[in-house]
DNA sequence: AGGATTCCTGAAACCGGTTGCAAGAAGACC
DNA sequence: GGTCTTCTTGCAACCGGTTTCAGGAATCCT
C-alpha cells in the first residue's frame, strides 16, 4: 500500500499545492505544456536521472533503456528546459554581445561572424546596442551579467578600460578595437594604423601629394590610430602634415557630406581624400558629386572597412579591407576559449588594400 | 541545540555535499561568486521571501526592513539570477528573433526596431539567422523553444505556413511578410503590392512605357506581391505585360548586376527599371554604368525598401519606403501583447514613394 | 477590553534538470 | 560456488528565485 502511494506521488498525477496555471496572465496565454524530464522518465519507465544521463551522454546506459527513453523523447518531442539546465549547470550557453548599432553594415558583418561561430558550438548570442553612449553600454553589461551570460563580447565599444577590467572580474570578456590586458579579458585589435598607412601610401604611389583626411569622432581609439597612420605615411614620404586638410565627420554618410563640403569651402586644395571609414566615403562622394567634381577624375577617394556594398558603389570604392566578419568569428572563438579557462592565442585578421575605381593617378587639379 | 543546527544550515556556512566548484573546467574559469538572494537575506536579517517581495514589489514590506534589504542589495551588488527566475516564473523575458541574415541593411534596420522596443519593456532579443534556408530556420525555432523564449518573431522568413501554425501551439509567434491567421500567431504584412504599384505609377507618370522589372527569388511571398503590383500598375495604364522585360535576381547586388546584364543583352528595350529591392537596384546601377548607360539619363531606376544608404547613392536612389525599423517596432509590440494574452490590433507601417534622382522623364532611348 | 480583521513575515514547497552517493545487478576471478 | 570488481540505476539533494500557507503582530470594531 505504501509503495503504491509512493508510486502515485512520483507519478505526478497528484495535484500540486501551487496553482497549476503556468502563467497567471489576464485572459491567459496558451497552455504551453511542454514535456518535462520526469514525464519522459515515467513514460520510459526509468528515473529522471537516467534520462538526463542519456541525453548528456554522461555515463553508459544499457541499450534497452536507451531505446525506450529515446522513443519517449521523440514521442513527447522533449527538449530540456534551458532555464532549469542553466540553473543546475551554472551556465546558460549564451554570450552577450554589445555593439553600437545592429543596423549598420559594419556591426552587422561582425555580428554575423560571431553568430555563425557561436551557433556551431551550441551557444547563442544575445545582442544589445550601446547606441554610442557609454551609459547605454553599461546598462547592457549589467543586463547581461544579470542574465547570467557565460561571456560578453564588446564589439568596438566605448566603455573605459577601467570599467571593462572591473566587469572582467565577474564574467569573461572579449573586446575588439583596443589593446587591453587583464585577467578574464582578451582584446583583439585590427591594425588600424597600418591600414591607414596602406591607404595613404597607395594614394602617394599614384602621384597624389595633397591628400585630405576625414576623421570619425576625434577621440575614438580607431579614429586616433587611423589618423596616426595617415600622418606617418605622409611623414615617410616627406610631405608636411597640413591640419587644414583634416576635417571631422561622424562615421556616417552625413558626416562625410558635411566634412567634405567644409574642406571644399576652405582654401585648401587636395586631389585625394582618405576617409576614416566607407560610410564617410559614401557621403564624401555624394558631396563631391553635388559640387560637380568627379571621382576619381577630380578627386580620388579611399575608404576603410571595405563594406560589402562598397564594391557596388559608383564608382566602386577603393578601400582598406578589415574582415569584420572574420573579426567577429575570432572574437567568438576567443570568448569560448576564455570561458573554458584557456588563454586565447589569436591574432586579429589582417588588413589589406582593395583597389577599385575610386582612386586614380593624380588629377588635373594636382 | 537542534535549533542551532537548523540556524547553521540555513546560514549556508555549512559545506554542501556537492562539489562547491561553480564550473568544473580544466584550469577553471574565475570564481564568479555572485551574491544570491539568501545571502542578501541573511545580511539584512530577514528571510529570502521578504527580499524577493521587496525586489518585485509583490506586497508591502515595512520600511525598516526595506531599507535594510536595499542596503544589503547595494552592498553585494546583487542581481537576481535570470535562470532561476526564469525557472520559477516560467518566463525568460527573452524573445527569439529569426532573420535571414544579421548583416544586411534590411534586416539590420528591422532588428534595431525590435531591440529598441523590447529593451524598453525589460525584454531582450535572442537573434539567429536562417540564412535563407528553411532547415536553418527550423533549427532556430527549435533552439528558441528549447531555450524557453517567451515568444518568437519571424522576420520575413521562409518557413511554411503550416509549420508556423504548428509552432504557434507551443509559443507565441509574430511573423512579418505574410498574411496568416492562427491561434497564438499574429502576422504583420507591409503592403508590397501597393508599394510596387506606387513605384511603377511614378515611372508611368514621368512618361515611361517600357518598364523592366527585376524580381528577387521567384517564389518568395514579397517577390510575388511586388510582381503582382508591377503587373497591376501596367494593366491600369493599359500597357501589355511583356515577360521579356522581367529578369530574376537574388535580392542582392550581385543578382541585380546579372539580371540587368541579361536584360541588356536581350533584344528587349526599356527606359526604366523597377527593382524588387534597393540592393538589387544598386547592382543594376553598376551594370548600367559598366555598359556606359547613365542613370537616369538613359535608364531610370527605382528600388524598394529605401535603405538608409540609398539617399547617399550616386545618384540618390528613388525608392519605395517601407519603414522596416517601424515594422520591427510593431512586431515587438505585437509579440508582447500576444504574450500578455491580448489580441494585437496593429497595422503594418504604410509604404510611400521617396522620389530622388535616379528617376527622370522618359529618356532618349524611349 | 475582547474578538475580528488586516497586514507582515518566514518556512517550506515548488519550477525542471543535474549529480554524488549507495544499493543492486552483472561479470570476473580463484 | 563464493568473493571481489565493475556497471547500471534510482534516490534525494542540490542550483536560486518565487509563492502559498499559516502564524503572529498590529489595527479596528463594538
Amino acid at each position: 500500500m505504501r509503495i503504491l502511494a509512493v508510486a502515485q506521488a512520483a507519478g505526478g498525477e497528484m495535484k500540486s499545492k501551487r496553482s497549476p496555471a503556468p502563467t497567471p496572465g489576464k485572459s491567459g496565454p496558451r497552455p504551453r505544456q511542454s514535456a518535462t524530464l520526469r514525464m519522459v522518465a515515467r513514460e520510459a519507465g526509468v528515473s529522471a536521472s537516467t534520462v538526463s544521463r542519456i541525453i548528456n551522454g554522461t555515463v553508459n546506459v544499457s541499450s534497452g533503456l536507451k531505446h525506450a527513453v529515446e522513443a519517449a523523447i521523440v514521442k513527447f518531442d522533449f527538449r530540456p528546459n534551458a532555464s532549469a539546465r542553466g540553473l543546475a549547470l551554472g551556465r546558460t550557453l549564451t554570450i552577450g554581445v554589445v555593439a553600437q548599432a545592429i543596423d549598420s553594415p559594419f556591426y552587422g558583418e561582425g555580428l554575423r561572424g560571431i553568430e555563425a561561430c557561436l551557433r556551431q558550438r551550441g551557444y547563442a548570442p544575445l545582442f544589445m546596442s550601446g547606441n554610442w553612449h557609454e551609459e547605454d553600454e553599461e546598462r547592457c553589461m549589467r543586463e547581461f551579467i544579470g542574465r547570467g551570460v557565460d561571456g560578453i563580447i564588446v564589439f568596438a565599444g566605448r566603455l573605459s578600460d577601467a570599467k571593462l577590467k572591473s566587469y572582467a572580474k565577474e564574467v569573461s570578456i572579449v573586446v575588439t578595437g583596443r589593446r587591453l590586458r587583464a585577467p578574464g579579458l582578451f582584446s583583439l585589435q585590427i591594425d588600424d594604423r597600418l591600414g591607414a598607412m596602406l591607404a595613404v601610401r597607395h594614394l602617394l604611389n599614384v602621384g597624389h601629394r595633397k591628400i585630405a583626411f576625414i576623421n570619425g569622432s576625434e577621440n575614438h581609439p580607431d579614429a586616433i590610430e587611423r589618423f596616426e597612420g595617415y600622418k606617418k605615411a605622409l611623414q615617410d614620404a616627406e610631405i608636411d602634415f597640413d591640419p587644414k586638410l583634416v576635417a571631422v565627420g561622424d562615421w556616417h554618410e552625413e558626416g562625410g557630406v558635411r566634412a567634405t563640403l567644409e574642406l571644399l569651402d576652405s582654401k585648401a586644395r587636395f586631389t585625394a581624400l582618405f576617409c576614416v571609414n566607407d560610410q564617410t566615403a559614401y557621403g564624401a562622394c555624394l558631396a563631391l558629386y553635388r559640387k560637380g567634381l568627379s571621382v576619381p577624375g577630380d578627386v580620388s577617394v579611399i575608404g576603410f572597412d571595405d563594406l560589402p556594398s562598397s564594391a557596388y558603389r559608383l564608382p566602386p570604392l577603393t578601400s582598406v579591407r578589415q574582415s569584420i566578419g572574420e573579426l567577429g568569428d575570432r572574437s567568438a572563438q576567443a570568448i569560448l576559449q576564455l570561458i573554458a579557462g584557456r588563454r586565447p592565442r589569436l591574432d586579429p585578421p589582417p588588413v589589406e588594400l582593395v583597389i577599385r575605381e575610386s582612386t586614380d593617378r593624380s588629377g588635373r587639379k594636382g
